[in-house]
DNA sequence: GCGTTGGGCCAGCCATGTTGACCTGTTTTG
DNA sequence: CAAAACAGGTCAACATGGCTGGCCCAACGC
């Protein structure tokens, strides 16, 4: 459906709709706007630790996906090996996160919560239920089936399946 | 799909439900997947003109918004005025936007964007236009409302009041 | 045994955010 | 009208978290 066909006489299957400019700018306000109070509210929190957003995007996938390797994190967060290297250094270093070398493959370097690494994200996770659960409740059950539908749908199918394998790597 | 109540015979005040943790993890996974992907699509365009991600949402206010002050600017990004000063004197520089002095408050700066920043903002636009209305059209046409009602929902009380004027300042 | 892979690490750079202080005009107000 | 409040600009210094490119080691697979 990627050519929806800007033209005039076009049938109006609904898919012009969705053309419309007011309705893609309020899109990219509301993501922009709706992303940017969520990660803000937790970073009160981080600071307290001396840690960065940066440290909360692996703590978490860490969390969610125990046992992970680093080129497993390093495909999550799409960043360098040096970017991430500086962060894993930090939480392992002030003991949030373990490293075990692979059983099957000891060149890996296999990541998981300490306790006080699981307990910290438990935290941060609160804050972020708090608001998350809050905004499910009032925009009603209905709208969150459509907030999922979207939002997976802007990421490229390439990128799904590693997302759907989230809970479920150990 | 969707995650229509997996509960049992739960007393659907719906709250519960949205209180579960698989939900909220989903949608703080989609969130960061779907905005970093759409955020970065536009990023060699950028780059292309020496320009960042900064300068995108300034750009990209100042076209929603033609003629709204600094402090206006600085409220919608929430960033300090150091930070946006720079990004703006880039802006200038570059000849993409314009700044004249207010009429009634000669205090003010009103920004506008020249022809050149105006044809910029469109092509970046449109880049994102392609593939939001793409998700918008994959999602189809329930899910956007509720897309939105999440997201705005996420926004504190206080601040949706500015989104909402977004479209009508001039 | 050799090429590939997973990972670490160095040095250096860039973009974008921060603080705190201070200055200039302009508007508002007592 | 004088003083205070406000809009904005700017300086210096610093933090975070990206990036490149290169080089290294250990382990795996053929």
């Amino acid at each position: 459906m990627a050519g929806p066909t800007p033209t005039t006489s076009a049938p109006r299957t609904a898919s012009a709709l969705f053309l419309r400019e007011p309705e893609i700018r309020r899109g990219i306000e509301l993501l922009y706007f709706g992303y940017s109070h969520l990660t803000r509210s937790i970073d009160g929190e981080l600071a307290a630790h001396g840690l960065g957003r940066a440290h909360h995007r692996a703590l978490y996938f860490v969390a969610r996906s125990p046992g992970l390797s680093v080129s497993d994190l390093l495909a999550l967060l799409a960043i360098t090996k040096q970017s991430l290297g500086r962060v894993l250094g930090d939480l392992t270093s002030r003991g949030f996160v373990e490293i075990r070398v692979g059983q099957r493959d000891r060149r890996q370097r296999l990541l998981h919560l300490t306790t006080e690494g699981a307990a910290l994200e438990a935290q941060l996770f609160d804050g972020l239920r708090e608001r998350l659960s809050a905004a499910y409740a009032q925009a009603g059950q209905g709208a969150v089936s459509g907030f999922w539908a979207v939002l997976e749908a802007l990421v490229p199918v390439a990128e799904r399946a590693r997302i759907e394998a989230l809970g479920s790597m150990r």
